[in-house]
DNA sequence: CATTACTGTAATAAAATATGTTACGAAAGT
DNA sequence: ACTTTCGTAACATATTTTATTACAGTAATG
């Protein structure tokens, strides 16, 4: 269940937080990846639902942050962007007349929950500005 | 680029450690996963790749762990269905004459490459066997 | 107040990936 | 010989992701 939404995100974001005061096009910021200007709205209609970005219609409109980068951690965009990272599952429902398919995915669960909060906590620890710093 | 493949391989291997010392049948396994029978012989040509299992062709043919599951951690399992975790990259080239686009891939590599090996020495501690006796 | 440059969103299409199925040759026990 | 099983390739289907088109609505500006 992993796709480009993590990576869009943060992206946009630190385009962003290149230039704080300005409002920027979703055009533009789709030309830096190279993607679909649609899909950059999408992801900023994400962003805007978590208050991290705001942004103005009509003509000059585009998006800003809405709060400091050092106030944005890599853990907000991630939760944001996932439910929780995981090795996956298989697809169909595992037999439950079987030991071990009845108890299969109950014990994944717990595996991928202990690897998410470890990513968490890494994450927790980096802002935006620090991520976007290195550029 | 997330799949079953590490579900279904450590699910293969619980079931096979909890019979050590019978060739179960691709056929067996696959009842216990709900899944195609062909899926299941894949996973076993990757398993067999990397010695942890071994195989026996015609009438009462089957897999059995090649080594004892003490000695085959999560990590194995690991490194042998994901090159590597990701929190995704966008589809595209992102635009090289953009400072931003030009170095997010590498950037998040590193970031994903730390997180990797996060989760690495997680996994490095839990063997098959403490895995399975959960069951 | 018409024109232009944007956002927001829905509907649809295309592409990519993952999973499932069929088929069949080869191996090995009986 | 017959049966059961692996190994593997080729093909089919399903699912997910990404892209495209379209258009109503908003705001700046001459």
């Amino acid at each position: 269940m992993i796709s480009g939404k993590f990576a869009i995100t943060l992206h946009i974001l630190t385009l962003l937080s290149k230039f704080p005061d300005e409002f920027l096009s979703s055009d533009f910021l789709a030309g830096s990846m190279n993607i679909n200007p649609v899909l950059v709205r999408k992801e900023i209609g994400n962003l805007k639902k978590h208050n991290i970005v705001e942004s103005r219609e009509g003509k000059f409109g585009g998006t800003r942050l809405a709060k400091a980068a050092k106030d944005i951690t890599l853990e907000d965009i991630f939760k944001m962007t996932f439910e929780s990272v995981s090795l996956g599952y298989s697809k169909n429902d595992p037999n439950p007349a079987c030991p071990v398919g009845k108890k299969i995915n109950q014990n994944l669960d717990a595996l991928y929950m202990d690897i998410n909060s470890q990513i968490s906590s890494k994450l927790k620890g980096i802002s935006l500005l620090e991520f976007s710093s290195e550029f």
